[in-house]
DNA sequence: CAAGTGACAATAA
DNA sequence: TTTATTGCCACTT
């Protein structure tokens, strides 16, 4: 199979994504940006959803820009992600979203 | 080739 | 404040 630039863009985000420490979080746009495309923030989200590599790749690290968690979550629903973020020691606000204020990761990258 | 779709994000109402 | 719409850009039909 010849690799296409598309595909070199789906690896950078699962670098990045793999890259993601415990306890933090990034989002979607971030992840985009981060990448050198921040206007492709929805095929990160698509990247994840074909996930080619499940338990290797954090998604459930990967929030919307609001900290709000995706719709449909791969791993049995945004319910059994916040209980993963939770355990890694992500903080979460009372309306159910991730405190991106205090987990956001993106926040000093190499 | 054109139109439709989508794990997003920003702006309008 | 929440909900709706638009813009983005690649993939699918």
């Amino acid at each position: 199979m010849e690799p296409t630039a598309k595909e070199g863009f789906f690896e950078r985000v699962y670098q990045m994504v793999e890259q993601v420490p415990e306890g933090m979080v990034a989002t979607y746009g971030q992840i985009a940006k981060l990448v050198g495309e921040p206007r492709r923030a929805r095929y990160v989200g698509y990247a994840l959803h074909v996930n080619p590599r499940p338990g290797i790749i954090p998604c459930h690290r990967i929030v919307f820009a609001d900290g709000r968690l995706a719709p449909g979550f791969a791993f049995g629903g945004p319910e059994a992600q916040r209980e993963l973020l939770e355990a890694e020691g992500v903080s979460f606000l009372a309306d159910g979203r991730v405190d991106l204020s205090a987990n956001r990761w993106p926040a000093g990258i190499e």
